[in-house]
RNA sequence: GGCGACGUGGCCGAAUGGUUCAGGCAACGGCCUGCAAAGCCGUGUAUCCGGGUUCGAUUCCCGGCGUCGCCUCCA
């Protein structure tokens, strides 16, 4: 059973099912206005272990993700680029998607459309003016939180905290609302901008409806998980609750919230705009799967610094563990090995415990080295019930590890010549063909039992 | 101003009221190897500061210093 931490009770507790053996989890999903930036890559990572651990235990998930394609930015961007915005919500959510199969990140069971729930958020809107709860005004309509009784759960502080402080900003309406903290449910539109037709005026959905109608649409009231990164904590998925609540309905059942991407000063990435090395960079110009594995190797709530150093050294333990699948691909694709049961069930608490993904993968480290260690012993089966754990284990957190591959027939040939060398004693030539072999690119492990080479 | 998080070895990063503070990367020694690489065995180095509670605190409490986040549309 697995404890998570929940943000609107502040503690970790069960992750209740409301259908047992299935489970409904909403994750925000990406404005499409834009390159994915590395804090996208971590959510979608965090989330897509979560999942990927869930059905490794047999649970079936539903996980419904959507994609914004209404928004200001998006108008912004088509505005000052003159270009229909259909355009850039189209290409960006195919670099999405791009980037999200070079994380090896499963795609969601469902991907709404904002665009395509239109009719459905004008209806709730309505709803909400109906039962008073929203009020339209000459720029849109708005909801009332006064008439929310805890409104400011998840961001835990009431109405008289959050107004303290953040003063200074631009606000959208500001001058037409009946309380300050009351947020756009639909925004009337500007001579020339994108409007959907509305009783109250033509114009755009707020954020914030979006999801509340996709999630209740697709997974129904009291689904079990809603999720995304720390800072849709406030305002977004308090006004997304705040909507459900004053309709009367049941919302999500628990919250789940990702800790941010830091750059070097400790500061959140999206601010430090100079130097944001976007996803689609990373991917490029690293192993996309040391992102995965850095942030594995550190707790999902805390804050994670992505540098030089830290991937290179996910890099690096990376290799490791491939020269370890393929010194063990036979062991680990016979059928008649089982899993070392230990092993596994160790794995399970650690995961089960709030995805404490730290321990899990000392864990998985510590298998692979008894795992070598029975090797070099010769002790084939015990290797062998260890060498499957391990992959089992990469299974759940979808960390795939490289095997030999396709080994081109000349390099093949080569590493035979190297061998016949050897085996002559011909050691000038056997360097030399080693050398040679690595400086294609290849990883030369030469052993009693015969060159092998991979990538 | 309100709410909150954090400060652990050379670097990253877990955990914990008490014999040895995980793991990764780096370093060093050894085994293995024709030599390497990989692998294995082993070694060293850390809990921001000051009080308090306690038989005992890195862990709990108070204060300080430092860093960061949210406080109306950023994962």
């Amino acid at each position: 059973m697995l404890h998570l931490f929940d943000t609107a009770t502040q503690t970790v507790r069960p992750l209740a099912m409301r259908e047992p053996g299935h489970l409904s989890i909403y994750l925000c999903g990406p404005t499409v206005y834009g390159p994915p930036h590395l804090g996208h890559g971590r959510a979608t990572l965090v989330y897509d272990v979560l999942r990927r651990y869930l059905e490794w235990t047999g649970i079936q998930v539903r996980l419904v993700s959507n994609i914004t394609d209404i928004d200001d930015k998006i108008i912004n961007r088509a505005e000052r680029e003159n270009r229909p915005w259909q355009e850039i919500t189209r290409k960006c959510e195919d670099v999405w998607f791009d980037a999200m199969k070079g994380l090896n990140v499963a795609r969601p069971t469902d991907v709404p459309h904002a665009t395509e729930y239109v009719d459905e958020m004008v209806e709730m809107i309505g709803e909400l003016i109906a039962i008073d709860r929203a009020y339209t005004t000459t720029d849109g309509v708005y909801l009332s939180v006064e008439t929310v009784h805890d409104y400011g759960l998840l961001a835990n502080q009431n109405l008289e905290g959050l107004l303290a402080g953040g003063g200074d900003r631009e606000v959208f309406g500001a001058e037409n609302k009946r309380h300050p903290a009351d947020f756009a449910l639909w925004k009337i539109s500007k001579p020339g901008e994108p409007s959907w037709p509305a009783p109250w005026g033509d114009g755009r959905p707020g954020w914030h409806s979006e999801c509340v109608v996709m999630s209740l649409d697709l997974l129904g009231e009291g689904f079990d998980l809603h999720c995304g990164g720390m800072d849709l904590k406030f305002p977004h998925h308090e006004n997304e609750r705040a909507q459900a609540v004053a309709l009367g309905k049941t919302f999500a059942n628990h919250w789940m919230h990702n800790g941010f991407v830091v750059d070097a000063e400790g500061e959140k990435m999206s601010k430090s705009l100079g130097n944001v090395a976007n996803l689609l960079d990373l991917i490029e110009h690293y192993d996309a799967r040391a992102y995965r594995m850095l942030l594995l190797q550190t707790h999902y709530r805390g804050p994670v610094r992505v540098g030089q150093d830290n991937i290179d050294a996910a890099v690096k333990s990376l290799a490791g563990l491939d020269a370890f699948a393929a010194r063990t691909s036979a062991a680990a694709a016979d059928g008649s090995v089982t899993a070392d049961t230990d092993v596994l069930a160790q794995f399970g608490e650690r995961m089960d415990d709030d995805i404490d993904t730290p321990n899990a993968m000392a864990l998985l480290f510590d298998t692979v080295r008894r795992a070598n260690a029975a090797l070099d012993a010769g002790d084939h089966a015990g290797a062998g019930s260890l060498a499957a754990a391990v992959h089992a284990m990469c299974t759940a957190i979808g960390l795939v590890l490289k095997t030999e591959g396709d080994i081109p027939a000349e390099i093949a040939e080569m590493a035979s010549a190297l061998d016949a060398a050897r085996a002559a004693k011909d050691f000038a030539a056997a360097d030399a063909l080693r050398a040679q072999l690595q400086g294609l690119g290849w990883l030369v492990e030469t052993t009693k039992q015969g060159t092998s080479v991979r990538r």
